[in-house]
DNA sequence: CATATTCATCGTAATATTGCGATAATATAA
DNA sequence: TTATATTATCGCAATATTACGATGAATATG
């Protein structure tokens, strides 16, 4: 046990949650809000920013990567770390179409 | 160590990643759309529904209760869980906020 | 070439999540 | 009251996540 049962769900739903898993980390928030911000960094940067070893950060933006959010494009001896958009678009759509699935005026409680 | 660590972060940042570690489950999506999709339904329809044991299914409502989306009012011997209209709303604009803040032209790469 | 810089990966310890059987709690029905 | 139905909770085993020191790989600098 412990292992989630991907096979009753549908493909969506398990992308989904997949997606979630990786914004559920306040420091992959941060990384990302900070990406924004400042429109490209490198890992240097971020164990600045935020107060975790190099290795965590490491560790975040391979998950981000992973998904798909984030790309790096190799400059010098660093690492520019930027938000891939069309992805971002993407995953946005998969929220929303949760979101808007629910009527404002529900006929329930 | 493997606790987050939460100090390090905005208040923000910590509740977007709480929200988003309770839709990081396949099986909380299924039945937060299967409640959009039943407008109310009870515990004992969600194990006909997904796969899974009566004690798991209770065990992911109590987090989607705790984390306010959804609520549950007693009807006779079942209960009657749906949607809470005002915090699915609250929610969704937690996640559009940080979508949002990602301009649309990037001047990256 | 030797050294420094930057980031990735490995290994490991601490903690969290997932799933479920067993059992408790509550309310209805006979 | 006794039996039945429905949901919650407890306790456990399996697995996943988080954090970080140590080390490795790659590239620049002296």
């Amino acid at each position: 046990m412990g292992v989630t049962k991907s096979n009753l769900f549908t493909e969506k739903q398990n992308e989904l949650a997949k997606v979630a898993k990786v914004f559920a980390h306040p420091a992959r928030i941060a990384i990302l809000e900070y990406l924004i911000k400042a429109n490209s960094c490198i890992n240097g940067d971020l164990v600045q920013e935020l107060g975790l070893a190099q290795a965590t950060i490491s560790q975040h933006l391979r998950e981000l990567k992973e998904i798909g959010l984030i790309k790096g494009s190799i400059e010098g001896v660093s690492l520019n770390y930027c938000i891939d958009a069309v992805r971002w678009a993407e995953v946005q759509n998969l929220f929303q179409e949760l979101f808007d699935g629910f009527p404002k005026i529900s006929g329930c409680c």
